[in-house]
RNA sequence: GGGAGCAUAGCUCAGCCGGUUCAGAGCACCUGCCUUACAAGCAGGGGGUCACAGGUUCGAAUCCUGUUGCUCCCA
């Protein structure tokens, strides 16, 4: 290879490894008879862009992957995207407005076509852009939400769960997008933090055949024509009398019966609520406890329509019509007051549209019936979640499942499998096709001349998550064979068997209800197992001022620009770096900053190495000392390291990995075996390399190009040698009592480091010590604070100054420049310090209640602490004499 | 309105089934070093009443109660 760069140069390897990869298929897996480790990617949306959530979410997912794979697994990372109904089709939709073309205008057919194209043209941006990152995913199995396959699988389960009485029509209450001009689901709905600033307005009603007025309060005047009732509190003294007389709707003088439920509150607004059941949830479940009729006032767009018996109001804009409304209202005299109110108001995910309350016939699924076995799965943890905060989250919403509307007024989609054969509500089929429906529906009506013509398929899709919810099992075919009349499974697909539950699920938390609940429920049903063992939820990348990541704040780095800066690798690592499971990450360009340094010191320490020559002769003890040490090391890091992946606790993971690589090989290690003229005993040579080879190994999933890199230059490799499949370093068990022994020769180091600093002694001046105590690892201490000697005395020697290491001492010639008045202050300090934490301990020992009660151990570390006090003191005592004198 | 969670160094976080793993890590900061792998570096250092107030205990960052502040979820 050619001239080392001083520093790393990612640009120059990612690119060509990442082929390679490819070339040589090492991702690519088929089931054999080794353990399969599985994960499934999040589809992303098939427009969408890479993020810096998916760079998280993805980093992690390869973390996981290649380890797995490094174990020995056989490791299949799934990828794909989804179809992403309501927000795909906005972007088609706009798309062809662009070119002045009307969705209505071209029709079903027609638009799907332009929508696939877009898809096949934006559709794989997003999987590129993983392959930047270094992803690993098996790229061959590649799927799509709306592939054939995966789409006969959806339709599939929607007649299943048909036939099993699991989905049903029905009308109502729903939440209506006016723009999209479809249904959404409640999870689609947000509310802004804070709610909305919105006004309550005071509209006077006057009671049928008296003088009598009432006073309701109402946020949306617009929906009065749409009235059946007013309700009070029951036991509401103020208007108790009025229930069961008739309240008079402004301008439509339309008589409604004045009614009394509980839900009204007496302290909110007048204490008087209009009941408006076409526009409100909570008026709807008035309106049905009392039987009342609904009058729906409003066309799917937000206008409003004939039903408000107000021609200047037809066809106006529901926001139009309050403010009309009011206008006139006011001009009656009947808006009494106008206060300002902050309430919650809901939009529309997709598209920011108000979402208005509205009955609908639509699809749904009975959640309550179907969820039971995902609720306990969590609750006994045979899916568990990283971090388990999330299950008193998930529990509750388990807990308080609400039907789920599952039909889109959308054509991007999988269309909704029910073909219509009369005008009734329930003139319908559901069958797997056209022609199994015209069966069923001949059968239904018992006209065997019904053709199909005569049939009309619903013209609405499903909500994207209800075909997303089978991703885990669809992505491997899984219900091929499943039998949608019989609900029975006539054979397991192979790659289902060996692939599935998969492993882990990683993805965010705002998507456990949309997605990761649904798939737990859709995984029991179809084959009585999870979908995955553990969910590792990740945080939400924000911006290093925590606000969200957004386009309009332009505070979102695009990742592209952030792996050509930095490296793929340094990107990783500044992902990962505090990025605890669950918690939001912080994230700064500073931290890709900190990741390229850490690949550049990984570089560095490969050409210290590579600049050795081996000779044949004996090792210096520091490095025997030196290579046992960090053998030891390296051992008690692997099953630390290996305990905190179980925990999926990635982030300390990588930091106990830094630490390793950085504190303990570079700044420890090489620094004590470093030769001087670069030749090397050959035997801590290849100790060296072993030892270098592990490190990447184990830096590997975090640092996938530069460790591929190296590993091919450290050593000869035959073809295809990859480190991805380099057998991650066994468990051994650590001398733990060497490990300390080497410690505290380090410890004798940083003391003696500190001393020269102090001093003011250079490190090359070698030092001439002596103590009256013993050290291990005098070599290494020699070699690391440069001390030629430490020679064994019964006393302080005239003329030196002590340095203390634990309870031990080491004696240094006094230099000229001892300044006694100040090291005096300082010991003194000391002493004090020393003293007082003797007291407390000493305390402590001298309370018959801790003596009593304490475990043994404890008592036994506090006799210690007295111990170590005490001979501190001594030490300090002596030092002081010997300076004073 | 209901529920969950959080508050530890300037920042991001770990520790939280009570006691030498007890006050810790990384970054940032300060001091000194261009020591032949790396100044994208080396060595050393300072810095926290563990939000506040009570309580339990021989002993509390850790358990309990309350207060304050923040976050998230649901309606």
């Amino acid at each position: 290879m050619q001239e080392l760069s001083k520093t790393y140069q990612p640009s120059a390897v990612e690119e060509a490894i990442y082929k390679n990869w490819m070339e040589n298929r090492c991702f690519a897996s088929t089931p054999n008879e080794k353990e399969a480790f599985t994960i499934v990617i999040p589809p992303p949306n098939v427009t969408g862009q890479l993020h810096m959530g998916h760079m998280l979410n993805n980093t992690i997912q390869d973390v996981l992957v290649r380890r797995a794979r490094m174990l020995g697994k056989n490791a299949c990372w799934v990828p794909g995207t989804d179809h992403a109904s309501i927000a795909t089709e906005a972007k088609v939709v706009g798309m062809l407005r662009e070119k002045g073309i009307k969705k209505s205008e071209i029709g079903r057919e027609e638009f799907l076509k332009y929508a696939f194209e877009w898809k096949d043209k934006y559709g794989g941006i997003i999987l590129e852009q993983l392959k930047k990152l270094g992803a690993s995913c098996d790229w061959d199995r590649t799927r799509f939400t709306m592939d054939p396959k995966y789409y006969e699988a959806v339709i599939k389960t929607f007649v299943d769960f048909y036939n099993k009485g699991y989905i049903y029509r029905g009308l109502r209450m729903i939440n209506w997008d006016c723009e999209a001009r479809t249904a959404l689901s409640n999870e689609e709905v947000i509310y802004a933090e804070g709610g909305e600033r919105s006004f309550l307005y005071h509209v006077q009603y006057a009671i049928e055949g008296t003088d009598e007025h009432l006073v309701i309060a109402t946020q949306r005047p617009e929906t009065i024509p749409g009235d059946v009732a007013v309700a009070v509190n029951p036991k509401d003294e103020r208007y108790k009398h009025l229930i069961g007389k008739k309240a008079v709707v402004p301008f439509v003088n339309r008589a409604v019966p004045i009614i009394g439920d509980d839900y009204v509150e007496l302290e909110f607004g007048t204490g008087c609520l209009k009941v408006t059941p076409a526009h409100d949830v909570n008026d709807y479940e008035i309106g049905q406890r009392h039987n009342l009729p609904v009058i729906d006032t409003m066309n799917d767009d937000g206008t409003m329509n004939a039903a408000t018996e107000l021609d200047w109001m037809i066809g106006m804009d529901r926001f139009e019509a309050r403010k009309q409304f009011v206008k006139r209202l006011d001009e009656a005299g009947l808006l009494l007051k106008k206060e300002d109110f902050t309430t919650r108001i809901g939009r529309s995910e997709r598209t920011n549209s108000v979402v208005e309350p509205k009955l609908s016939l639509q699809w749904f699924i009975r959640m309550k019936d179907i969820s039971g076995r995902a609720l306990a799965a969590v609750e006994n943890d045979e899916v568990r979640l990283h971090p388990a905060k999330f299950k008193n989250t998930y529990r509750h919403w388990m807990e308080n499942v609400k039907d789920w509307c599952i039909s889109r007024q959308l054509w991007w989609g999988h269309r909704i499998p029910a073909w219509y054969f009369g005008e009734g509500e329930n003139d319908f089929v559901v069958a797997m096709n056209e022609t199994e429906a015209l069966e069923a529906a001949r059968s239904r009506t018992g006209n065997a001349n019904l053709q199909l013509s005569d049939l009309r398929q619903d013209e609405d899709v499903l909500d994207t998550w209800a075909s997303s919810w089978l991703w885990p099992i669809a992505v491997f075919d899984g219900l091929e064979d499943y039998d949608p009349h019989t609900g029975k499974m006539n054979r397991i697909p192979a790659d289902l068997k060996y692939y599935y539950p998969t492993d882990v699920l990683v993805t965010g938390p705002d998507i456990l209800f949309f997605w990761v609940a649904r798939m737990i429920i859709a995984g029991y049903e179809y084959t009585d197992q999870p979908p995955f063992r553990d969910v590792y939820l990740t945080g939400i990348v924000r911006d290093k001022l925590g606000r969200k990541m957004s386009k309009q704040l332009g505070n979102s780095p695009d990742p592209l620009d952030l792996i050509s800066n930095f490296g793929a690798d340094s990107v990783r690592v500044g992902m990962l770096l505090s990025s605890a499971a669950g918690n939001d990450l912080l994230f700064d360009e500073s931290l890709c900053e900190q990741g390229s340094k850490f690949t550049n010191k990984v570089w560095n320490s490969f050409r210290l190495i590579k600049g050795w020559t081996g000779v044949n002769e004996a090792a210096p003890q520091e490095s025997k000392d030196a290579v046992e040490w960090f053998s030891n090391k390296l051992a008690q890091q692997v099953g630390e390291l290996n305990d905190l992946y179980t925990q999926f606790r990635i982030s300390e993971a990588l930091m106990a990995t830094y630490k390793l690589v950085w504190d303990d090989f570079c700044s420890t290690y090489l620094e004590i075996i470093k030769p001087k003229e670069g030749r090397i005993a050959q035997e801590t040579l290849d100790t060296t390399v072993h030892f270098f080879e592990q490190l990447l190994k184990i830096m590997h999933p975090f640092v996938p190009f530069i460790t591929e890199e190296l590993w091919k230059h450290i050593a000869d490799r035959k073809e295809g040698d990859f480190i991805m499949f380099a057998a991650w370093p066994e468990v051994k068990t650590p001398d733990l009592a060497m490990l300390n022994r080497f410690e505290q020769a380090l410890n004798t180091v940083t003391a003696l480091r500190n001393f020269r600093n102090e001093k003011g002694i250079s490190m090359r001046d070698a030092l001439e010590l002596s103590s009256t105590g013993h050290f291990d690892h005098t070599a290494v201490i020699g070699k690391l604070a440069n001390v030629a000697a430490i020679s064994k005395v019964d006393s302080k020697p005239e003329g030196t100054l002590a340095i203390r290491v634990g309870t031990q001492e080491l004696f240094a010639p006094i230099g000229a420049g001892i300044n006694v008045e100040a090291e005096v202050k300082k010991l003194q300090e000391e002493l004090n310090y020393a003293q007082g934490f003797l007291q407390s301990v000493a305390k402590k020992l001298g309370n018959e209640r801790f003596v009593q009660n304490a475990k043994a151990e404890v008592i036994e570390a506090e006799r210690k602490k007295q111990a170590d006090a005490e001979a501190k003191i001594r030490l300090i005592e002596e030092q002081l004499r010997s300076l004073q004198n």
